[in-house]
RNA sequence: GGCGGUGUAGCUCAGUGGUAGAGCAAACGACUCAUAAUCGUUGUGUCGCCGGUUCGAUCCCGGCCAUCGCUACCA
């Protein structure tokens, strides 16, 4: 990806039945930000979608749980998480919602096109509804004994006491475990997405791709061996309406919310398009066989992104076994690459909202600073294997390597300069120890680069923090703060360090954009560094979905984004006593966090 | 049951067909510009167990044990 081209970074839409914990944004939001915001500053057209996903019963659940309607809930719980990722810092271009008119209409396009060209099959199938309210009740909101073990809470999709997966009809004595009520067992007619009709050109589609993380294709290949066709609609009153005669008027036939979501991606793209005030700037990351699109998820998502979705796109490009022909929206182009990453745990056990075993984002950033949760996902994120958070591990992180490292580098450097000489100092002539410095920093643009655009986040920053401690030992060689009787040689120690300085505040800025924009201030930069998201409250472009008044999106102005290359610094700069850019932590904090999640 | 991951120094993890590394913790030293922050030196490991391939395996293959996750109507 040498010369400029469109880069589609897709982020997996967060499920809007409550706030999110860190562990989401650990899997997609700061890994995808990262990507999205190196590759601006390499110069390419980056497009950073999603949006929250808000169909589907967890949130009628919810919102019975909370006496709101399904809209009202699913609004709620938008806006917070739209503020959470806001707070994080995360360089979205749009952040929109599933139930915008022009996503129900770009969901219904596709349908359309799928449908005509012969990929949507309609058959009978068993399943289980509520008799009260005729809504499908999913198989794990059943409940009854367990047929093998006599287990009384055994699920319907599987008994937790033995294991065994199960059929809701197998159940003794079903129940909903919504309100209690015993579901209603029918044959329902229902839409089928024709996955078989796919297998043939998902392989080979698959056998095409590079550099894709290994369990994300060895995950993929086991799915491609056994495709069935998939139900996309539900009996629910809750979801985008199914757009055929005779289906579209009925109150109790929705399209699967997981059929509506995934194309969140192209609607959000479309939706971001037209607020831009080209209405078909999207097709440029869409059309174009030349751009490149990478997906972001957690392992949970991998089938509906490296199955699913690329069917579908088959599907409306007419490139199954039945054929036919690209729909309105054009032809449209698969993944690039599926970057799923794997389960954050928390001090050794599942997030799980309902057994409380969760730190929510926005409690988290109450407390620490959004580079801190940032720098931790970074450096020991779920990459490619699960990994866990621990408040010791987490304030070690912080107080050793964020404050003790970095933060303490850019500090000491320019108090240095600032009480020695007020400003920048002029470099004299160089020696080998300081062009080895220099030298060392301008490499880590490419060894950090290749990094980054490889998706090896966690390799990355400690590329950058080994830099980061060359240069701490640069000043452990130089001793500038015995070369008082030398001031050109300080001052070219100092230049010199502070070259450095600003060449890792550029580095770090895809992971910590937040304290490089400080950095850059501390040394004289004004404006813009590193461009954050802003949250906008904008009317539905249309009507037609479920949206009322206005919501919020976050969106962001990037095109100020500073390159990925050493730029040297102005001698002469005032410089002023710095405030530290990070908070060191007491270790009390993880006694009250730990505390906290018990209580 | 099926699929997959993991098992390497006290801790967290990286890694390679030629008998192993980083950070932290520990000890000692240097330094004092800096949020007591930095820099240097010093250990330790039958690289889960058993077998196979190989001149040689921690890294390849098979089996086993332990542990974790996924298993499609769940978003």
């Amino acid at each position: 990806m040498g010369r400029m081209t469109h880069v589609l970074t897709a982020l997996a839409w967060p499920y809007a039945n409550g706030p999110r914990h860190i562990g989401h944004v650990a899997g997609f939001g700061v890994p995808a930000d990262v990507f999205a915001r190196y590759m601006r500053m390499r110069g390419h057209q980056v497009l950073m979608v999603s949006g929250t996903d808000e169909h589907g019963t967890p949130i009628l659940v919810q919102a019975d749980a909370e006496g709101l309607t399904a809209g009202e809930a699913a609004s709620k719980y938008n806006r917070i998480i739209v503020e959470d990722l806001d707070a994080l810092g995360l360089s979205y271009d749009l952040f929109t919602r599933t139930t915008t008119g022009n996503h129900y209409k770009t969901v219904q396009d596709l349908f359309t096109t799928l449908y005509d060209n012969g990929y949507i099959l309609e058959k009978k199938t068993p399943g289980a509804i509520s008799p009260s309210t005729g809504r499908t009740l999913p198989d794990r909101y059943i409940e009854g004994t367990c047929p093998h073990c006599a287990f009384t809470s055994a699920r319907g999709d599987q008994c937790d006491n033995c294991g065994r997966q199960l059929d809701p009809t197998d159940l003794i004595d079903p129940k909903s475990r919504i309100n209690g009520e015993t579901p209603k067992f029918v044959e329902e007619d229902h839409f089928f997405l024709d996955l078989p009709a796919f297998a043939d050109a998902l392989n080979a589609w698959l056998d095409t791709r590079t550099g894709w993380r290994t369990n994300v294709v060895r995950f993929t290949k086991n799915l491609l061996e056994d495709l069935q066709p998939r139900p996309i609609s539900r009996d629910l009153d809750w979801g985008v309406p199914i757009p055929l005669p005779g289906w579209a008027e009925r109150p109790d036939k929705r399209l699967y919310v997981w059929f509506d979501a995934v194309i969140g991606y192209l609607s959000a793209s479309i939706e971001w398009a037209r607020r831009s005030g080209d209405a078909e700037a999207w097709r440029r990351w869409w059309s174009d066989p030349e751009a490149v699109s990478y997906y972001f998820m957690g392992k949970d998502n991998i089938v509906f992104h490296s199955e699913i979705w690329p069917a579908m796109l088959l599907g409306n490009n007419g490139e199954g076994t039945a054929g036919g022909e690209p729909g309105s929206l054009g032809r449209l182009e698969l993944p690039t690459e599926v970057v799923s990453s794997e389960f954050l745990t928390m001090e050794g056990r599942q997030f799980s909202s309902s057994r409380r075993v969760v730190i929510y984002v926005r409690d988290f950033l109450e407390r620490y600073s959004a580079d801190a949760l940032r720098y931790y996902i970074c450096a020991a994120g779920p990459e490619t294997q699960d990994s866990d958070f621990t408040w010791t591990e987490f304030m070690r992180r912080n107080n050793d390597e964020l404050v003790a490292g970095w933060g303490n580098l850019v500090n000491r450097s320019v108090a240095m300069a600032a009480k020695n000489f007020g400003r920048i100092p002029e470099a004299g002539e160089l020696e080998e120890i300081d062009r080895e410095l220099l030298t060392a920093t301008r490499e880590a643009f490419d060894t950090v680069g290749e990094l980054i655009g490889a998706n090896k986040i966690r390799a990355a920053i400690g590329e950058t923090m080994k830099t980061v401690a060359a240069a701490n030992k640069y000043l452990a060689d130089t001793v500038p703060w015995k070369l008082k009787e030398d001031p050109k040689r300080q001052g070219t120690v100092l230049h010199t360090v502070l070259q450095a300085v600003n060449d890792l505040k550029t580095i770090m800025s895809p992971f910590l954009p937040h304290s490089s924009q400080r950095v850059y201030e501390l040394l004289g930069g004004e404006g813009v560094f590193a461009p954050m998201p802003r949250i906008e409250e904008v009317d539905d472009l249309d009507g037609g979905g479920a949206i009322e008044g206005t919501y919020p999106i976050l969106t962001g102005d990037y095109s100020q984004t500073p390159k990925w290359e050493s730029t040297p610094i102005r001698s002469g700069t005032p410089l002023e006593k710095p405030v530290p850019i990070f908070t060191k932590l007491d270790p009390s904090i993880v006694d009250e966090e730990i505390e906290r999640l018990n209580s």
